[in-house]
DNA sequence: CGCGCGCTCGGG
DNA sequence: CCGAGCGCGCGA
C-alpha cells in the first residue's frame, strides 16, 4: 500500500503531497514519521492507495505510524484544502489548525501518569533506611502515585528499589478532565414562548444559517442548549463557540450541569494534559459536545448537527496570525460539509451578518423581552463639555457620583467602565511640545504611576520617566488623559469607604487573575469594579445596578470605518451588565459629545435605527461590507528592504488593477500609522474593493514577495489599522 | 591541493 | 524548512 503523505513544514516550497510505502492497515488521518531528505520528519496521511503514482523505486516507507485511531477526521481534508486555497498558505499550516498544538512537534503522544507499585519483600542492607523506609510504605499501600512517591522518599532510593527489583514502575493512561470536579446539578428551566418559538423555528426553518438578535439578558444561552441537546438526542455532535472572556466558571459549570461528560471544554487556560485529553475525548466520541474560544470551530469531532457562535460580533472571532481566517467562515464550511445548523447570536449583531439576515440570506430571529420581563437599564447622559465648564475636572460628572452615592448607601454594587488602560498618561513639554515615544515602535509612551516609568503598549519596553525635556531641557513636564488607576484613587477620594477592584491588562496576570478578580466581585468582596474592555461582556453580577461608562466617545474617533458599529456594541454590551436581576438598572454614560447619533441609538436600544442609519452611511461611502477593504503589510528589520518590497508588491497590485480597474475603488501604498513595532519597519498598500473577486491574486503577490527577513501578509478588513 | 563557507537544490 | 553537495577563494 501507498500512503499520501503532507509533511509538517510551513513552507510553499515542500507544500506538496508525498508518497510513501505504508502497511495494508494504515488509516488515512494518522500522524506519521517519515524519512525526509537526510532527516525523519512528522507527517500527516491524506490518503491511501494500492498503486504509486511515484517512481516505484524511490518510494521509502513510512518510518513510524502514531495513532491508533487517527488524529484527524476525515472532513479535515476537504476543509483544509479550501483553508490553503482561500487564504494561500501551506497545507500543512492549514492542517495543523486541526490539532492542539500539544499534539504536535511530536513532544506528546500520550498521556500517562506513572505509578509504583509493590512486587517482593528484598533483603535491603543496614544503611539502606530510606530504601526500607519507602519499601514498608508500598508494602502497605500496594502502589503509589510515583511523582510523590519519589519526593517522599528520594528519587535515588525509589530508583534503587525498582532497579533491585521490589517495586514496578507502571504507565497509566488517565484523563485529566478540567471541570470534572464541578458539581452542579442541572434544574430544568421552563422556556418563554419566545425561546420555544424560536427554538421551534431553528430546528424547521428550511435556512441552514440563524441569526438570533436577542436583547441583553432574552435568554439566548438556554435556546443555544436546546438546540445542542436536541441534536445530540439525533446522535449528532455539535460545537458552541464563545469569545474567550466567556469561559466563566459560572458557564463552564453550567454546561458541565447540564451535559455532564458529555462536553468537553477546549480553552487556551488548560493545561497542556487537560487540552489534550479533552480533544482525545472528542475524538473518541466520549464526548459530544465541543465548547471553546475561536479555535474550537476546529474540533474533531464527526456528524456534527449544530453550530453555535455566541456574540457573533466579537472580534475575538477574527484570527490575526496566519491564516487569517474569520471563524464565520470556516464554520459555514463545516456546517456545509455536515449538513449541519449554524446559529449566530447577539445583542448587537455585526452590520454584515444582520444584513444577511435582511437579505434573507440568514433566518432572523428576534427576542425582544428580557426573560425576567424587567425594563432594560435606563442610560442617562452627562454632557462633559458642560461638566467642565461649570468647574468640574474631576473623571467624574455629578450625575455619576449622584447615583454612586445612592449605590453605595443602599448595599449595591457598581461598574466604572473606561476605554484605556494605565494611567494612560502621556508625557509631554510644556516647553517645546515634545512628547515622549518609544523608540522601537514609534507610539507615544504611556505613564505608569506603580513603577514611575514609561511604557509602551505596543512592545512592553520601559522607559526611565522624564524629569527634563530631552529636546530643549524644560523642566516643566505635562501630563495629559486618564486610566483606570487615576479613576481609582479618584473614587478613594471621593468615597473613602467604597471598597474598590481595579481590572485591566496592569493588575490582570493571566486567565487565573481576570478570574480572581471577577470572582472576588461576584463574592461581594468589592462594591465598585473599575475596569478596561474585559469587564464589558459576559459576566452576570446580580447586584450590579449602576454602570458608569466614562469616555463613551473615546471609541467614536478612532480612524476606523467600524468604529461607529464597536461604539454602539461596546455601550448596550457594558449597560447590559446593570440590573440584570431583581432591581432596574441604570447607566450613566459620559461623554464630550451628546448629540452624536450613535449614543442617540444605543442610549435608546434601537438598533435598527443604529443599523438603517450605519448601512446608509455605509452604502454612500463604499465602506464593507459594499466594499472590501484589503491590507498588504509588510514588515522587516531593514528600513531599505521593506521599502524595496513595498514598491514590488505595490507596482505587482498596480499592474492587477491595470486590467481590473473596475474593481479598485481606491489604492495607495504608504508607512503604516505605526511606523516600527518591536525594531521592525511597517509598510503598507492599502486598497478598497468593490468586490472580493480579487483577493486571491492579491495573497498570491504577498506570498511570492514574503521573504524570511520581510513579511508580507494580507488583512481583510482589519479590526485596526494600526 | 585541500578545506571552509555560502549558495542552490531536492526531498517521495 | 533543512541538510547535502558543490563551487570558489584562500592558505601553504
Amino acid at each position: 500500500m501507498f500512503a499520501q503523505v503532507i509533511v509538517d513544514i510551513a513552507h510553499s516550497q515542500v507544500d506538496k503531497v508525498f508518497e510513501y510505502s505504508c502497511p495494508d492497515d494504515i488509516q488515512v488521518g494518522s500522524r506519521v514519521k517519515v524519512p525526509f531528505g537526510a532527516r525523519n520528519i512528522d507527517g500527516f496521511v491524506i490518503g491511501v492507495s494500492r498503486t504509486s503514482s511515484y517512481p516505484a523505486d524511490k518510494v521509502k516507507p513510512i518510518a513510524e505510524i502514531f495513532d491508533e485511531l487517527p488524529a484527524l477526521v476525515p472532513e479535515c481534508f476537504t476543509i483544509m484544502e479550501q483553508i490553503a486555497q482561500r487564504y494561500r498558505v501551506p497545507k500543512a499550516v492549514a492542517l495543523r489548525l486541526f490539532l492542539p498544538s500539544e499534539m504536535r512537534l511530536g513532544k506528546v503522544h500520550v498521556s500517562v501518569r506513572r505509578f509504583a507499585k509493590f512486587v517482593k519483600e528484598i533483603p535491603l542492607s543496614a544503611s539502606a533506611k530510606k530504601q526500607a523506609q519507602a519499601l514498608e510504605y508500598i508494602k502497605s499501600e500496594g502502589e503509589a502515585d510515583y511523582a510523590r512517591f519519589a519526593e517522599k522518599f528520594g528519587r535515588g532510593a525509589v530508583d534503587a528499589l525498582s532497579d533491585k527489583g521490589a517495586i514496578e514502575v507502571e504507565e497509566r493512561k488517565i484523563n485529566r478532565s478540567p471541570t470534572a470536579s464541578l458539581t452542579q446539578t442541572y434544574e430544568k428551566k421552563i422556556l418563554t414562548p419566545a425561546q420555544q418559538s424560536a427554538i421551534d423555528d431553528i430546528e424547521s426553518n428550511g435556512k441552514h444559517i440563524h441569526l438570533i438578535h436577542g436583547v441583553t439578558g432574552s435568554g439566548k444561552t438556554e435556546i443555544y442548549l436546546n438546540v445542542i441537546a436536541r441534536e445530540i438526542e439525533k446522535g449528532k455532535s455539535a460545537i458552541f463557540l464563545v469569545p474567550e472572556i466567556s469561559l466563566t466558571p459560572q458557564m463552564l459549570s453550567q454546561l458541565r450541569a447540564r451535559f455532564g461528560g458529555n462536553a468537553a471544554i477546549l480553552h487556551s487556560g488548560l493545561s497542556a494534559g487537560e487540552k489534550f485529553d479533552e480533544w482525545w475525548r472528542l475524538r473518541t466520541g466520549e464526548a459530544k459536545i465541543a465548547i471553546g474560544a475561536r479555535s474550537a470551530i476546529f474540533a474533531p469531532l464527526e456528524n456534527i448537527g449544530a453550530i453555535i457562535i455566541d456574540e457573533e460580533h466579537d472580534t475575538s472571532y477574527s484570527s490575526e496570525s496566519a491564516p487569517r481566517y474569520s471563524t464565520v467562515d470556516i464554520a459555514r464550511l463545516r456546517a456545509n460539509f455536515n449538513g449541519a445548523k449554524l446559529i449566530l447570536g447577539s445583542a448587537t449583531p455585526s452590520v454584515e451578518s444582520y444584513i444577511k439576515a435582511k437579505n434573507g440570506e440568514y433566518n432572523l430571529i428576534t427576542l425582544k423581552d428580557r426573560i425576567n420581563g424587567k425594563p432594560l437599564p435606563e442610560i442617562i447622559i452627562a454632557d462633559m463639555t458642560r461638566e467642565v465648564k461649570r468647574g468640574n475636572n474631576t473623571a467624574f460628572s455629578s450625575a455619576l457620583r449622584e447615583e454612586l452615592d445612592k449605590s453605595l448607601k443602599s448595599g449595591k454594587q457598581a461598574i466604572i467602565f473606561l476605554n484605556r488602560r494605565g494611567y494612560s498618561r502621556t508625557v509631554m513639554c510644556r516647553d517645546c511640545g515634545y512628547t515622549a515615544k518609544c523608540e522601537n515602535c514609534d507610539v507615544t509612551l504611556t505613564y505608569h504611576s506603580e513603577e514611575n516609568c514609561l511604557k509602551c503598549h505596543y512592545c512592553g519596553a520601559k522607559y526611565r520617566m522624564l524629569t527634563s525635556c530631552p529636546e530643549c531641557g524644560g523642566v516643566h513636564v505635562l501630563y495629559n488623559g486618564i486610566g483606570t488607576q487615576r479613576v481609582v484613587s479618584d473614587l478613594n477620594k471621593l468615597f473613602p469607604d467604597a471598597r474598590i477592584l481595579r481590572m485591566d491588562n496592569d493588575t490582570v496576570s493571566g486567565k487565573d487573575g481576570q478570574y480572581k478578580i471577577l470572582k472576588q466581585f461576584s463574592e461581594r468582596e468589592a462594591d465598585i469594579l473599575v475596569g478596561t474592555q474585559m469587564i464589558a461582556k459576559g459576566h452576570d453580577f446580580p447586584d450590579v445596578t449602576l454602570v458608569g461608562i466614562l469616555d463613551a466617545d473615546m471609541s467614536l474617533h478612532f480612524s476606523d470605518y467600524r468604529s461607529g458599529e464597536r461604539t454602539f456594541q461596546l455601550i448596550t454590551q457594558v449597560s447590559g451588565r446593570s440590573g440584570r436581576a431583581g432591581e432596574a438598572g441604570k447607566v450613566v454614560l459620559q461623554t464630550c459629545s451628546p448629540d452624536n447619533y450613535i449614543l442617540r441609538y444605543a442610549v435608546n436600544y434601537d438598533y435598527n435605527g443604529f443599523f438603517e442609519n450605519e448601512v446608509a452611511v455605509r452604502q454612500a461611502t463604499f465602506f464593507p461590507p459594499y466594499s472590501l477593504i484589503c491590507r498588504v503589510m509588510v514588515t522587516a528589520e531593514s528600513n531599505d528592504k521593506a521599502l524595496q518590497t513595498l514598491k514590488e508588491v505595490y507596482f505587482a497590485i498596480e499592474k492587477l488593477r491595470e486590467t481590473n480597474p473596475q474593481e479598485f475603488i481606491f489604492l495607495n501604498k504608504m508607512h503604516s500609522p505605526v511606523k516600527r513595532i518591536q525594531g521592525k519597519h511597517r509598510y503598507q498598500v492599502l486598497m478598497r474593493l468593490n468586490s472580493g473577486a480579487l483577493v486571491e491574486k492579491i495573497y498570491d503577490i504577498a506570498v511570492k514577495n514574503s521573504t524570511a527577513d520581510c513579511l508580507v501578509y494580507v488583512e481583510e478588513n482589519p479590526a485596526n489599522l494600526s
